[in-house]
DNA sequence: CTGATGCTTCGGCCGGTGCCGAAGCATCAG
DNA sequence: CTGATGCTTCGGCACCGGCCGAAGCATCAG
């Protein structure tokens, strides 16, 4: 009567799913979308749980397979496993009926409009700069969504003008994906192709990483080669002034 | 102290998780993976679970939109509620790190042997034969793996001859999708192209849907034809003798 | 060495959640 | 109408798993 085989492979998605269940280690998980290494204290102190509990959540997401550990000293550094475990966390997240969320304070109300403004998500650009980049790199003929996303020859060409290595990607990783921006509500460019662009951007001095947070901030420089490259108005590249 | 945001997404994260994080409920959905509509008690009974208890799952897989429902006199028709859920379902039993199971009996073991050598997993065609039709497709020059998965210019005109009507697909689902299959860890097609090619071999008679089962036969009328259109030979088209 | 810091282990508490059976309602066949 | 079937609600039980604080070990600075 029962169908073993199926079983086995409920019983592995239940067992997966129960790791990112919990909201402390969706919290972990989150955090870490930023693609950079935190300690195991960081982590705690930003989910507000004690270092014992942040200790066995780690412990488990590492026998799961969906981060990786450096030991420096007395330091625990994790970081996600690989672009695979981001885009999961992402397609999660993105997958959950949309509620709209009152925000709680002032400070709150800022810093939701740095991070709505400028991101970075993992490793590609998102927020209203994230969309704007991919609309522009659509409006140039760079992006194509005839039949879902990909990139045309225009588009592989100038990416090649940015890193010459870097394009195109190597195996293993899709090159060219929809993200779901989640201030946005509309699609910005990931995989292979948003990574070497938020890449660039950075090496470029277009955005300017910011210490304990995903927020980015635009340059002036920035401002200016976006002009050049991908003829974005100025005028979607401040921050809005309410949200 | 708290980043806000980020909390609200880890917390959305979980909660989509928790879901998913149930034996009985992942059960549920692995079943549903084969694209039918089935009943409260069918489900019930394939997870080994009273009605009761079964009742309360739906509920929830329901209210956090992962299936849709449709009343039919005393009969609760569920199913997956779109192919991105398909997707996501399919993510999260891939994420997990591989184990090797031994086969508990006989009859499992057949039953494992047909599902191995051709089966449908939600909408396109997986195992053996789904492997070995990608393969032929990508050997007749109709996909290309060169920089991620897409189909080319003849491999559109060849889905084309299939079904006029179904290509290109519309947009909100991707066109071309690799998804790895679990007895073979090789990829096979799936999105839309791979939707399309099951739908047509079902429809034109090259496989046979079995009953309560995601096993499916294939005809002989599907072995002239994979020959025929894709250069399939007959020695790969063979149930092997032994696992 | 000494104290501070980062991390870990252990014991115990507690809330959430999955399970069942009994009872009840709606539908359908006869 | 009557009984059978599909599904639902409710009450109660049991267990899993997350949380903390205390104590302990390793590393590093002074």
């Amino acid at each position: 009567m029962n169908d073993r085989v199926d079983d086995e492979r409920g019983a592995t998605l239940a067992s997966m799913a129960s790791v990112l269940a919990d909201a402390t280690r969706a919290t972990f998980l989150v955090a870490l979308l930023d693609g950079r290494a935190w300690t195991a204290t960081e982590l705690a102190r930003h989910a507000g749980v004690a270092p014992s509990t942040a200790t066995a959540h780690l412990h488990r997401l590492r026998n799961s397979g969906l981060i990786t550990e450096v030991r420096q000293g007395r330091h625990r550094y994790v970081r996600l496993a690989d672009p695979a475990t981001a885009d999961l966390v992402e397609s999660l997240v993105s997958a959950a009926p949309d509620v709209a969320e009152p925000v709680r304070s002032l400070s709150a109300s800022t810093r939701r409009r740095a991070l709505a403004f400028a991101r970075t998500c993992y490793d590609h650009l998102a927020g209203t700069l994230g969309v704007a980049v991919t609309d522009a790199m659509t409006a140039r003929g760079f992006l194509t969504w005839e039949n879902g996303l990909a990139v045309t020859d225009d588009g592989a060409h100038w990416l090649t003008t940015l890193d010459p290595q870097g394009w195109p990607p190597g195996r293993g990783r899709a090159p060219v994906r929809p993200c779901l921006d989640w201030t946005e509500r509309r699609s910005h460019l990931a995989g292979a192709a948003g990574a070497l662009v938020c890449r660039y951007a950075i090496d470029a001095g277009w955005v300017a990483r910011r210490p304990r947070t995903r927020a980015v901030t635009l340059t002036a420089t920035g401002r200016h080669a976006l002009r050049e490259h991908l003829g974005l108005a100025e005028s979607v590249l401040r921050p809005k002034a309410s949200a």
